[in-house]
DNA sequence: AAGCTACCCAACCGCCGGCCA
DNA sequence: TTGGCCGGCGGTTGGGTAGCT
């Protein structure tokens, strides 16, 4: 597919792998097993780099590899995966037996990203619901738009992404971070709030959370606080 | 049929962290 | 502690191709 120049200044082929050398490497890695990529070039007679002969195999020539149309389940959790934890595409890809991390990324970055676009500018934030995630934490009582939203906290520490969570303050003036969490949550933000609302700096609890089913525990962190917003990150102290 | 454009995706690049001497 | 090596990872590139005019 891919015709870049075939030779890099080293003399060593670059581009697309042909059908002899793809049956070298196969044929090395299956006799001797993967690893020591840097010495495969040479003893599979390849004039390529080990870090292209590690590519090839991880993403094309390894065993058990899917290849072929993403599925609508796979699909809906590369979504959910992503939001969870970012563009962190080999954890990703490791929860997707048979597809690759590079297959993924160029997934989302051909197709899901417009989707994904698409519908957030579509979808106005609702408020947050009550819900008890450790108690029911996949059939959360609120709409799959605010499900992301949470998500997003989690993603947010993993993926070390700037997004933030913004908690917004309800009518009554009580902060509807109260309500999106687990009851000690709850409470340990209840006490935090009587003297410091927006003042303070975090918020911990001991147990963990459950997020979209993932259990993490850790604390709560004020990031920045702009017109009526409290914008906040959650840290996992389990990572 | 030819030219153009947008999209797809294999492959490369460079950074980073782990390991070891 | 430091420096070099190596593998893993995410971002980017650019050739192939399908679809449109």
């Amino acid at each position: 597919m891919k015709q870049r120049a075939n030779c890099n200044e080293d003399g060593l082929n670059k581009g697309a792998w042909t059908a002899e050398e793809d049956e070298l490497l196969a044929s090395y890695v299956n006799a001797v097993g993967e690893g020591n990529w840097t010495s495969v070039p040479k003893k599979a007679g390849l004039n390529r780099r080990g870090k292209s002969c590690r590519l090839r195999w991880l993403n094309y020539l390894r065993p058990n590899i899917k290849r072929g149309n993403i599925s609508v389940e796979e699909e809906e959790l590369i979504i959910r995966l992503h939001k969870l934890l970012g563009n962190r595409w080999s954890l990703i890809a490791g929860r997707l037996p048979g597809r690759t991390d590079n297959e993924i990324k160029n997934y989302w970055n051909t197709t899901l990203s417009k989707k994904i676009q698409t519908k957030k500018s579509t979808i106005n934030m609702p408020n947050i619901k009550a819900w008890n995630p450790k108690t029911n934490p996949l059939e959360a009582n609120i709409t799959s738009s605010s499900i992301s939203y949470l998500i997003q906290t989690k993603a947010q520490n993993c993926s070390k992404t700037s997004d933030p969570l913004h908690i917004l303050p309800s009518t009554n003036g009580v902060m509807q971070t109260q309500q999106i969490s687990q009851q000690n949550f709850q409470d340990e933000l209840m006490e935090e709030k009587k003297d410091k609302v927006l003042d303070c700096d975090s918020f911990s609890f001991d147990d963990e959370m459950w997020i979209d089913g993932l259990e993490f525990g850790g604390e709560i962190n004020v990031v920045d606080d702009y017109d009526n917003d409290l914008v906040c990150s959650l840290f996992d102290s389990n990572l």
